[in-house]
DNA sequence: TTAACATAGTTAAACAGTTTAACAAATCGT
DNA sequence: ACGATTTGTTAAACTGTTTAACTATGTTAA
């Protein structure tokens, strides 16, 4: 049948007069242009196979699946024949009438490059390195405010687009996460944990890292320290800063507000947070960041503004996105091993579709990688200029 | 039923005495832990909301799909009790029975950094925008070898998984993308065109960014330029370096071939590449670069080996990366329609699945924006210092 | 010899929709 | 008042695969 506008009909079919003036434009396509259904023959199903082979289909289902009820003798006949036709079972039907669809979705946040974003794109490579070995598709999903609000992240479970979906770049004030948790469809938060809601994750130790950052700058001599962050109301961003804080009291070092300050995750905010911190406590001689972007964002202030790194002011980063290793100064950071935890979120996430119960927790550690934009902290002497 | 590792069972079916083993492990599973079907109560179908509205399953569906046959009371009735039991059609069965899928494939290179790439990232923007709202979903695939080798880019239709493929990212040495070609399946190649196959494509006018990067440098009086391009077997490349020619000709300006160099779309290719130029050719006053990144590299090299820019060297590249608008200095190129390519390609590739048949072979426009990295060139007195 | 048991395969009923031929009822023209 | 047309609905036949239940055939054990 020839059905062009069929589809479009669905989406538009909340506007009564879209729907209308559609219908009737349907109709004169069906009268304009007669049902003509191509038969496609090259398209062989498994009762072609069935036929040729002299069995039924369900022995031909069998002998796909490796079935042990099957005869040496029968399974190598069966197979030789859909060899010979070129038999590849139809997806769909396998869905339909499996249990599984054998897909997977991946949310990412509704920011303008989702998809062009190093941190991202790591564990995304994880995730589909993983997926398709283990014989799995990935939808990819952006979160947009609208497509949460019709209720397609649900959808996806409901209409069994996928068996299980995994939530990169989201924190606690995304709510959505808490339907996957209450309608127990499998999803899995990666690099991110809810606390007041037992949903599943996979996480850097957000808590490991920024004790090695810390250590790093206070065993070069720095105390003035600023903090370069972002969604504090993410749980890891509250770790990182519950560490720094610690371990600058710890080290009978300065503390006040306004030596931290929110960077957005992004270049620019870095630029201007650091501009901020510098402003109000020009005796700063490090600054700790959140991310590598807002790191390098503050490394082209503190250029810009005469600053030299690490002379003047040490700057280290988090996630070690890989092109940041050539900029100069080369950025020292903590290493996330975000190709790992996608790996990780991946078949944690198709364990649990597989029926296992245990609720999914895990967290794989950092290290620190020491680069230029660190160095020890200036002498006094030299501090005033 | 439970069948844990039966899709694990297709992915080893090529070594036997995998296969032997896990149909061990399968028997004993079996054996073992009894099939226990949960039902789930709570998935409606199309049934039960005929039953409760008390027509047929046909005019159920008729009603999802505004068919006018079906009078308005009926259509009412009939979508309160949808509205009411929150049915949703199971999208498997939809697919299986209706002629497409409403999904598309988006395929990458098989780079290490193909998911987290700016100039990929824009472009798959522009493509989940424009599936999302003609409601298709996106599977994501890339091409390595193994995947082609295994001929999983065909799997792709034969099995039923996509309607049609997006090709991102290849050119005339991926000779797996004649293979959709040869088979009729729907599939556009994006941001490239190959030259002998008659395959869909949508790309940017590729000669006329070129002709605006020239023009620039040309009319700032450089005539000593340089090219750092990448990908030279592909058609776009040896446009840009067409014109490239052309008009240092033109401009009775010199052609070496020395004054060009491969820098593989990389930072660092970009780097080296302006190093070999520069090294070659030391009068170089400009180098237009084929993409951004590269022209980053190229940026890198001229600032660490003592060159200013613009006042020495001039450098314009191509893409309009976003965050490249803030580096130092902020660089000068030609700006790609990347999102808007990215939808263009979407909206021909659903038109060529619903049965046009025309050869897709669309041209985006280019415009070139003019920031720091370019400037008037140096007077000859100030050349030699 | 016969009941009990594997083995190897078949049958038919799911899975959840779409499509269409057929039919009944209402409207219309003569 | 009767046949023709239009309208609304339905039953049945698809889509392609899996699987529970069943059958036929040969082996053993009592």
């Amino acid at each position: 049948m020839n059905r062009p506008d069929k589809f479009k009909l669905d989406d538009s079919a909340t506007n009564p007069a879209d729907t209308d003036r559609a219908q009737v434009q349907k109709t004169q396509i069906t009268f304009d242009a007669p049902a003509e259904r191509e038969k496609q023959p090259d398209r062989i199903s498994i009762r072609e196979v069935a036929r040729e082979a002299g069995v039924s289909v369900a022995t031909v289902s069998m002998v796909m699946n490796n079935n042990p009820r099957i005869s040496r003798a029968t399974h190598l006949r069966v197979r030789k024949m859909i060899e010979r036709l070129g038999y590849q079972p139809n997806r769909m039907a396998q869905s339909l009438s499996g249990r599984y669809t054998q897909s997977l979705a991946v949310m990412l946040p509704p920011l303008r490059h989702a998809f062009a974003d190093a941190y991202f794109g790591e564990i995304l490579s994880g995730i589909a390195d993983r997926a398709g070995k283990l014989g799995h598709k990935l939808l990819l999903e952006q979160a947009k405010p609208q497509f949460i609000r019709e209720g397609k992240h649900l959808e996806l479970f409901e209409r069994r687009f996928v068996d299980g979906v995994l939530c990169l770049g989201f924190n606690e004030k995304h709510h959505f996460l808490q339907d996957f948790c209450a309608k127990e469809f499998p999803a899995v938060i990666v690099d991110n944990r809810l606390s007041h809601t037992p949903c599943d994750f996979v996480v850097c130790d957000y808590r490991l890292g920024a004790q090695q950052a810390m250590n790093c700058l206070l065993q070069l001599g720095h105390r003035n320290i600023g903090l370069i962050y972002a969604a504090p109301e993410s749980c890891t961003a509250r770790e990182v800063a519950d560490v720094y804080l610690t371990r600058l009291q710890e080290a009978d070092s300065p503390t006040d507000a306004t030596r931290r300050h929110d960077g957005c995750f992004t270049d620019e905010g870095g630029a201007a947070a650091a501009e901020q911190i510098l402003a109000a406590h020009p005796d700063t001689t490090a600054l700790f960041c959140g991310n590598d972007k807002m790191a390098l964002g503050a490394l082209r202030y503190l250029t810009s503004a005469g600053k030299r790194v690490p002379q003047d002011v040490s700057v280290i980063g988090c996630d070690d996105i890989q092109h940041l290793a050539y900029v100069s100064p080369s950025l020292t950071t903590i290493h996330l091993p975000l190709y790992e935890l996608g790996v990780l979120a991946c078949d944690k996430l198709i364990e649990r579709i597989r029926g296992k119960s245990e609720h999914i927790a895990e967290t794989l550690p950092t290290h620190l990688v020491l680069r230029e934009s660190t160095g020890i902290v200036p002498t006094r002497s030299a501090e005033s200029p």
